[in-house]
DNA sequence: CACTTGACCTGTCCGC
DNA sequence: TGCGGACAGGTCAAGT
C-alpha cells in the first residue's frame, strides 16, 4: 500500500512528466473518488488548467496548478496513478514495454485525465478508498495541517522524537508511529520494517524506551525510507509506478509479510500478530 | 480521555 | 466446484 516513499516515487516520476501540461478533459467512472464535486462540476473546473509542480505531503500526493488550486491526490490502500504518454511516445525511452503493466485504463479506473497534446493519467483504485479533491491553497492548507513531522526532513530530529515518545508514554511503538498527526507517512510496511531495523519490539511501551534505543528507531526510520525511496517503493500487491511498473523493495523486507519465514539475521522464524488493529511483523529474537 | 471497533470496498485465499 | 468467511490496511467516525 502506498506509504510514504511509494508516494514520493510517484511524486518524483509524475515531476519529470505533468508540470507544463494542460488538461484538456476529465472522464470520471466512480464519481465518489472525487467527492464532493459532480463529475460535472469537476470536469468544468479542471479542464484548461496547467500543471504547475507535484508535491507530497505524507501519504498525500499534491498537483499544483498554476492558478494556485491543487489536486490533493490520496490513494489508500491500492490507488494507482498511471501516466501514459500520448501514442508513439515514451517517457523512460526506447520501445513501450510490455511488461512495464496492463493496458490502461483497466476496470479498476476510476478516472481518466486527458492533456492538450493526447497524454493520459489514469487513477486505478481497486477498493475504491483513494480520493482526489481539486481545491484552492486555503483548503489545502486546511488539509495537511494536523499532518506530524516529515521524517526525512532535517527538523526530525532525536529530541523531536524522543519529545513524542514522552508526550504518549502508554502508547506502544506501533501505535505511535503509525499516528499521522506525530509522524508523516509511515504506514504498516515501514513501521514493522523500522522496528526491526533498530531491533525493538513493535508492541513496546514507549515509556520503556531508553534514549539510545529512540535513537536507533530514528535512524532506522529514515533508513529503510531512503532504502525503499531508492528501489522505488514496495510492491507487494497493488502498488505501482507513474509507468505501470512494479517497485523495487520487496526482495529487501525483513519482517513485512514474513511471517513463518526464517529471520535474514538469526534465521529463526518471523512471527505475526494483530497489534494496533494492524498485522504485525516481528523477529521475537532479534527485536526486543 | 484513550483505546477499540465499524465503515468504506473488492479480490484472494482458505476450509468445508 | 462452489460457497461463506476471514483477511488485506489508511483514515475517519462512532462506540466502549
Amino acid at each position: 500500500m502506498p506509504e510514504l516513499p511509494e508516494v514520493e516515487t510517484l511524486k518524483r516520476e509524475l515531476t519529470k512528466a505533468l508540470p507544463g501540461r494542460q488538461i484538456k478533459s476529465a472522464k470520471i467512472l466512480w464519481p465518489k473518488t472525487i467527492f464532493p464535486l459532480s463529475p460535472q462540476e469537476f470536469q468544468k473546473q479542471i479542464a484548461g488548467k496547467k500543471i504547475s509542480q507535484v508535491k507530497r505531503r505524507a501519504k498525500i500526493l499534491l498537483i499544483d496548478f498554476v492558478d494556485t488550486t491543487t489536486l490533493a491526490v490520496h490513494l489508500k490502500m491500492t490507488g494507482q496513478l498511471i501516466f501514459e504518454p500520448k501514442r508513439g511516445q515514451t517517457i523512460r525511452g526506447g520501445h513501450p514495454d510490455k511488461a512495464l503493466g496492463e493496458k490502461q485504463p483497466t476496470r479498476h479506473t476510476r478516472f481518466i485525465l486527458t492533456f492538450t497534446d493526447g497524454a493520459k493519467l489514469f487513477f486505478n483504485d481497486l477498493r475504491k478508498f483513494g480520493w482526489a479533491k481539486l481545491i484552492d491553497d486555503q483548503q489545502v492548507r486546511q488539509l495537511v495541517a494536523p499532518i506530524g513531522i516529515e521524517p526525512l526532513s532535517p527538523i526530525f530530529t532525536n529530541q523531536v522524537l524522543v519529545d513524542i515518545f514522552r508526550r504518549y508514554p502508554n502508547r506502544t511503538i506501533k501505535q505511535t508511529l503509525l499516528d499521522q498527526a506525530l509522524i508523516a507517512g509511515l504506514g504498516n510496511i515501514y513501521t514493522d520494517e523500522a522496528c526491526f531495523k533498530a531491533r525493538l519490539s513493535p508492541t513496546r511501551q514507549n515509556q520503556s524506551l531508553k534514549k539510545n534505543e529512540i535513537k536507533k528507531l530514528r535512524e532506522a526510520i529514515i533508513e529503510v525510507l531512503k532504502l525503499s525511496i531508492r528501489h522505488k517503493g514496495t510492491s507487494t500487491k497493488d502498488y505501482r509506478r507513474s509507468d505501470g511498473s512494479q517497485g523495487g523493495f520487496v526482495p529487501h523486507l525483513k519482517v513485512y509479510s514474513r511471517q513463518n519465514k526464517p529471520c535474514k539475521i538469526c534465521g529463526q522464524s518471523i512471527q505475526k500478530l494483530s497489534h494496533a488493529g494492524r498485522g504485525t511483523h516481528f523477529c521475537p529474537n532479534c527485536q526486543k
